[in-house]
DNA sequence: TCGAAAATTGACTTTTACGTAAATGCCATG
DNA sequence: CATGGCATTTACGTAAAAGTCAATTTTCGA
């Protein structure tokens, strides 16, 4: 495990832009230390830009992103608190649950349209 | 099976606006019929309209959903045509597959997370 | 140590997916 | 016939998520 990558490191590995990485963290989803004025990332932050782009690509906002992140952290003492994130993780994996079903719908739907092309193709092929 | 939907029972029936149905059919992708202004959207218009929304939530966007649709309509004729179709229907589904993938893996985290604060609670609830 | 390559900041621009407002049409009902 | 209630069109507005550009530093390898 290496202690500290660049931002040119990370950009190649995740092919995203530096423009892309400052923005999150402007945002606060991650927070690379500095040495001078040039960015260090740390494996967690790497780890959390993991968790960003997988997010982005299962259609999540910036802010749904956040949500899911301190989510992952540590959680909180007060009960009340405790209660509340709960009832959010919960929420959110309702919304995952939603997304899945859609998910497989579209599997399926794309399947069958894949067969459909398939036959006629072989109608073709047999026709020619 | 009913013949024809309002604009407006279709808004309250998926929750969205009027402006994003006419959106909707500004970009190609639904085409109500007319009497005289009035749209009236069919059967098929209201299950393009679940299949757009449902690729929204999958965090795709119009153009990607516009693709998709195609996908679904008749088989082209010609040879060519029709093995690029399957070639870009093999493409989304891979794309889908990713998308499980991440999927799977935050609701493996959000799980992990759950329990961790049910576990503090856990210990919250005995201590005092 | 010096110069190219890499990094930074800041400002402005762009794209997507609608929101919103204004002006007007259509029609049923009292 | 006027009033209310949806519908429509046109046009401009906006928030999110970066892209792009310019003008500086900063760093690092020879």
């Amino acid at each position: 495990m290496r202690e500290y990558y660049t931002i040119t490191e990370l950009t190649r590995e995740f092919d995203v832009s530096t423009r892309t990485l400052r923005f999150y963290e402007d945002e606060g989803l991650i927070q690379p230390i500095r040495r001078g004025r040039t960015r260090l990332f740390r494996p967690s932050d790497r780890h959390l830009i993991r968790q960003i782009l997988r997010g982005k690509r299962l259609g999540f906002s910036i802010n749904e992103i956040r949500e899911i992140i301190q989510m992952y952290r540590e959680p909180p003492g007060e009960v009340g608190q405790l209660k509340l994130m709960i009832k959010r993780i919960e929420e959110k994996r309702e919304d995952l649950r939603q997304k899945r079903r859609d998910l497989e719908e579209t599997l399926t739907e794309l399947d069958h349209a894949e067969e459909t092309c398939v036959e006629r193709l072989a109608e073709l092929g047999v026709n020619t």
